[in-house]
DNA sequence: CAAACATATAAATAATTGTTCAAATATTCG
DNA sequence: CGAATATTTGAACAATTATTTATATGTTTG
């Protein structure tokens, strides 16, 4: 990549930190896998293994899968007894994700 | 508009295609170099070496990406003389990154 | 404490993808 | 037509990342 003297951000009223947080958040987002989990506790929490069973992955990935959204704040754990339960971080998140949503079908009409 | 507080599962509405569809999107944004460009020429057409320079890419990779939006319809291009504006595609995708870019301000806070 | 269970972590591999470089396709203009 | 400009394309390369496999950590239960 070339980083030889970038302009100021052209872009409508976005610095370039809240472009790379962003982006990074579109990045997670855009493997299938990982929007799958925070779809599926979306509106409750889910435990590792319900949410590896359901979306047929092994606990190992989804336990991968479940720290990079966890560091990205995009998701919280809790843990009751040996099991932890991972939910969609706060009400932000999921409205982001219920717009997106709505943008989605719309297009299919 | 609808209610942001309590409406009943977002996830129920989505079926694999749109989940699809939706990570495919956020695939594609996930990419800064990608994000910037779409960002660049929300408001109006901008050509393709104007987009290379004012983010500091080769026109080689400033075009890679660009056909990559395009053919997800995420951008739209026409030719103008010799040379090629892009813009984003429609007022859904500016109000989607709108709508995502208000709540990385948000979180800001 | 040891066994069984649930999750997490590390290292290795496999797959994907961003980037560069060289060449090709338009388009305008002399 | 041929030179100059703008963009596109394909192949090679570099970097990132998803996935597996094996092992470790923490938790309950016998």
């Amino acid at each position: 990549m070339r980083t030889t003297g970038n302009a100021p951000s052209p872009t409508a009223g976005l610095d370039s930190d809240q472009a790379a947080e962003l982006a990074e958040t579109f990045h997670l987002l855009g493997d299938a896998n990982r929007l799958r989990l925070v779809l599926a506790c979306l509106d409750e929490p889910v435990s590792v293994q319900a949410l590896a069973d359901g979306l047929g992955l092994s606990p190992s990935l989804a336990s991968h899968h479940l720290r990079l959204l966890r560091a990205a704040r995009l998701m919280r754990a809790e843990r009751r007894g040996r099991q932890v339960f991972y939910r969609a971080a706060d009400e932000h998140v999921r409205r982001m994700l219920a717009d997106m949503i709505e943008h989605v079908q719309e297009d299919a009409l």
